[in-house]
DNA sequence: AAATAGCCGTA
DNA sequence: GTACGGCTATTTT
């Protein structure tokens, strides 16, 4: 076959494809990479390239691909080895490729992906203006159903290059690793993704027009991966020391824990009975090792010795010595093993021998034969246990899960800025919400026990951190879609929604202020403690309506150790639930019945989420169909509120209307999580932009961009700011955050 | 080395 | 019950 693409090999040649580019309007584009830095052992095995852009300095673009046109492209060596460029002549180029195509406003510039070509281009002093096209996220809109990668769409819309992602495989087998992949196969695929983008951008640009999801497509999408890419590359500044110290402390936390765990009859007793298990399994096996031997089942030229051999090893075992790894056993058992923790637990005639609670779940939600022993079964067998075991196995596995995956992995992750880079998909989720990763910033602990580790996240000298959080976002969207009269007035009078609700159930809602603000403040009061049961009902009720729950869900999520609420009961509340707001009970029977003539739903911003799941033949697949249709409008609704916000937001710093800091290096958005974002800010700009970014985020201009307006609720936020986003205070106007910056 | 299972952190 | 990512242990290749 007629070779597709072309090596460039001098200044000249790039001038060239910059030119014919200019001539066709089009520019797909495509990096290779190599990730050197610490991220590079640090995924090494993990990651065959770099997955998320430049995070260390060491990490280089090797080669970057060219495709203007489809049938051939032109591949440009940057950093890479067999690169016939200088490292000054890299630099020249990609002032070239800036000036000649990524800020040339007749060109569209198109990537698969292009928050990752964004961020290296960024790297080396790249603008971009004009039009933007991301293949990977006008796919997701179409589909939001993963596979997402250029390779599973290339194949499905054109099945003749089915087979090239194979060989990349091979390369990679061959060469140990995509970084080491020479510069002639990997400009050869590099290529062939450049021309498939360019190939794909063509059909998804027609079919964003013909599904209406042009507007969502450019106003969303393609901005909210600027923002995201420019946050990515500011990255999270994290105090080194203090991290550091929790490696300290909550070690001894963990080894203490331990230790306690040890210093028990039974533990001692059943780690001795595990070693005699262990060794009569081991026995039991070379036992049946040497009859299959004699059987002939096993094959050996030397019968004779193979059996000696394993003669020698039982009566080795026998005098309990244990010499390969695979022989051996720890001493004590891993409490982190949940295999181990069954046979103490349930199994094991030496262990406790409790009642197995309940059983693990499979994919499709059915019981397996293997006792549970997560949270919800400790808190149970905590009741029974006297010995306290099962306290400070709850303690350890919450300390475990902090050191492991809170202290010691972002550690490894810091930047010599002494700064975390996450990385944000916004293909990742089928609802429309943002997922993050590597690390992932939007599960970071917020508990009071677990506040130490917010606390390493820190803003630079002379700023503080602004987080901006939407209050009851979800059902807030709730009440606007559903148009509930009663749900929408509780907003307008700006009532918690929880406590409202727990009061209109009791029909005492002209007691709200009463209950509110005294009773539910007020320890001592008679009424006090029904009252924070109500709300703490309410509250869950609240939540697992936007769930789509059914009476059963919601039993479980209603009981507690010791006080279980029966199936019935929880129906019962769920029907008064229903009563109260009406207007919800409606929508829901809505969204299901559009569900079932169409087989898809589309929240306020025109965000698909097809649900085929309806029409299956399994009445599990289908009520989860019913109940998605119910939660991804909320939950894509409210995420797509708080991303457009983020837009508008970046507009408003762009052009000087938003100050957050004097030092170009932090003028970006910090982080997003779900319903919040945030910024570094300084202290004098504070008291003039906090008001202005509040007021975006409360009234973004949907009518303009996505033609939909909320009409009967608003959103709200709270701004909050701190010296670390451990310890954030709600912002006051009459504050001098200036003295913030000394303490 | 890669995949799966169980568990658990967030909104 | 919704939506995720990531760690450890364990099994599979």
């Amino acid at each position: 076959m007629k070779k597709r693409y072309k090596i460039i090999t001098t200044l000249e040649e790039v001038e060239e494809v910059i030119s014919y580019c200019q001539e066709t309007k089009y520019c797909s584009f495509d990096y290779e990479t190599r990730a050197d830095g610490p991220m590079g052992l640090a995924f090494a095995g993990k990651n065959k390239d770099n997955p998320t852009g430049p995070q260390f300095k060491e990490d280089k673009p090797t080669i970057m691909g060219i495709c203007f046109q489809v049938g051939f492209a032109y591949v440009i060596p940057l950093f890479h080895d067999e690169s016939p460029f200088s490292n000054r002549e890299v630099l020249k180029i990609f002032k070239l490729l800036s000036q000649g195509i990524f800020e040339n406003l007749d060109i569209v510039k198109i990537a698969y992906n292009f928050k990752f070509e964004y961020k290296w281009s960024m790297r080396y002093g790249c603008q971009f203006k004009g039009r933007l096209f991301d293949a990977m996220l006008a796919k997701h809109l179409l589909d939001e159903e993963r596979p997402n990668d250029l390779k599973s769409l290339s194949t499905r819309m054109f099945p003749e290059t089915a087979d090239y992602e194979d060989e990349v495989g091979k390369l990679v087998k061959e060469y140990k690793g995509w970084a080491n992949v020479p510069l002639e196969p990997l400009a050869k695929y590099c290529a062939m993704d450049c021309e498939l983008t360019l190939k794909i951008m063509v059909v998804l640009e027609q079919k964003l027009w013909s599904n209406n999801f042009y507007k969502l497509f450019r106003n969303l999408s393609m901005m909210q991966t600027r923002v995201l890419g420019e946050s990515e590359n500011m990255g999270f500044i994290i105090d080194k020391k203090y991290l550091e110290s929790l490696v300290v402390s909550q070690k001894k936390l963990i080894d203490s824990t331990e230790e306690a765990l040890n210093d028990n009859k039974k533990i001692r007793k059943f780690n001795r009975a595990r070693k005699t298990e262990h060794i009569e399994k081991l026995i039991e096996f070379t036992q049946l090792e040497i009859r299959k031997i004699r059987s002939g089942e096993l094959e050996y030229k030397d019968v004779n010795r193979a059996i000696s051999n394993r003669e020698d090893k039982i009566s080795r075992y026998i005098a309990g010595q244990l010499v390969t790894k695979k022989e051996q056993i720890d001493d004590t058992v891993n409490f982190n093993s949940p295999n181990q923790m069954v046979d103490l637990l349930f199994h094991s005639p030496k262990g406790f021998k409790f009642k197995v609670v309940k059983y693990t779940l499979d994919d499709r939600k059915q019981p397996t034969n293997r006792p549970s022993t997560n949270e919800e079964v400790l808190l149970e067998l905590e009741q029974i246990d006297k010995s306290g075991f099962i306290t400070h196995l709850l303690k350890l596995r919450e300390l475990n899960k902090l050191y492991s995956t809170y202290i010691v992995s972002p550690l490894g992750k810091l930047t010599d800025k002494n700064r975390l880079h996450t990385s944000y998909l916004i293909h990742g989720t089928t609802t429309g919400r943002l997922s993050s990763r590597n690390p992932n910033l939007q599960n970071i602990p917020r508990g009071t026990t677990s506040s130490i580790i917010k606390k390493m996240f820190i803003p630079p000298p002379g700023h503080l951190i602004l987080e901006v959080d939407y209050g009851q976002a979800e059902l807030r969207v709730v009440a606007e879609i559903s148009n509930d009269k009663a749900m929408i007035e509780l907003f307008e009078k700006g009532y918690n929604i929880h406590v409202a609700t727990a009061c209109k159930a009791d029909g005492v809602l002209d007691e709200y202020e009463f209950i509110n603000k005294t009773i539910l403040k007020d320890e001592n009061h008679p009424d006090h403690i029904y009252w924070v049961k109500r709300k703490k009902r309410a509250k869950t009720i609240n939540f697992g309506i936007i769930y789509g729950q059914t009476p059963k869900m919601l039993a479980g999520s209603l009981s507690e150790p010791g006080d279980l609420v029966t199936e019935d009961e929880a129906a019962q509340f769920r029907q008064e639930w229903l009563d109260l707001y009406p207007g919800v009970k409606k929508w829901f029977k809505k969204q299901e019945n559009f569900l079932r003539a169409n087989g898809w739903v589309k929240n306020i911003f025109g965000r698909k989420r097809r649900l085929p799941g309806i029409w299956d033949s399994q009445r599990g697949t289908q009520n989860k169909a019913i109940r998605d249709c119910i939660n991804a409008p909320i939950q894509g609704a409210s995420s797509d509120m708080t991303q457009t916000a983020s837009v508008v937001v970046r507009d408003g710093i762009i052009n000087n209307k938003i100050i957050l800091s004097d030092d170009p290096d932090f003028k970006n958005q910090l982080y997003t999580v779900h319903d919040s974002l945030g910024f570094y800010i300084m202290p004098k700009y504070i008291h003039q932009s906090v008001p202005l970014i509040s007021a975006i985020c409360e009234y973004p201009e949907t009518k303009k961009y996505f033609g939909f307006k909320m009409k009967k609720v608003r959103m709200k936020v709270s701004a909050e700011i701190g010296m670390n986003w451990g310890e954030l205070k709600g912002y006051n106007p009459n504050e001098d955050y200036n003295k913030w910056l000394n303490n």
